[in-house]
DNA sequence: TTTATACTATTGTATATACAATAAATATGA
DNA sequence: TCATATTTATTGTATATACAATAGTATAAA
């Protein structure tokens, strides 16, 4: 059995985490990046590599080398632990919804 | 100047307790509660007054007793502050719009 | 083969959630 | 006034972000 990432408050970055691995395999480097994009600065690798070690350890993400580059992608426990996450992370959402859609995501056409 | 909330991933608590109070100034408790329905639990004691004891701290909130309960609520600068953190917190929601929409967020009709 | 470089990763330190257990303060009721 | 309940708050411990600085490693270039 998987160890569950609770998704409190904390876990926030981990949930970020799988969810840009599921749509995109990536390095450390080039996810530290695209996680960074969303808050206007790249995290650092203090950051991303303890937690891309965590996820390692919890079996939810594997990486395979490619040149220089470690190429890191969900495991088949991650995309599960994602989809229950995706559920959890959706709850803080209430009431807020009017405000996100305001401001930075473009209402559908 | 008000020190600011980062909100990195860390500062996600102290986003809640001043978006609650923006609508309803509540007691320690109530706001526990609250906050912790967006989760399935409630906040315990030890999360959620350490975190009340900084945000008062930085001149974000106040309180007010009422008979045995003390009320908290945002201060002006409070306000500001969290006009400022909701821009910056609906950075972290491209691309998770038609996740957060899909689950339980109930669509406009 | 050595040097340079790009990338991966660790270290040290700080702070923000977290919970369980406990303590302190205030109001109510006897 | 004394006991009780209610609520506030602290303590101790653990873990998850954070950054700056540094170290390690593999490929490419010379």
């Amino acid at each position: 059995m998987v160890k569950k990432l609770t998704l409190e408050f904390k876990g926030f970055l981990s949930f970020l985490i799988l969810h840009e691995l599921k749509s995109k395999a990536l390095c450390g480097e080039d996810l530290a990046k695209k996680i960074g994009k969303r808050r206007g600065s790249t995290l650092t690798p203090g950051t991303i590599y303890p937690a891309l070690k965590e996820l390692r350890k919890r079996k939810l993400v594997r990486y395979r080398r490619f040149g220089r580059k470690k190429i890191y992608s969900l495991r088949d426990e991650g995309k599960d632990e994602l989809e229950r996450l995706y559920n959890q992370f959706s709850r803080y959402f209430w009431g807020l919804k009017r405000i996100i859609s305001k401001k930075r995501l473009v209402t559908n056409k």
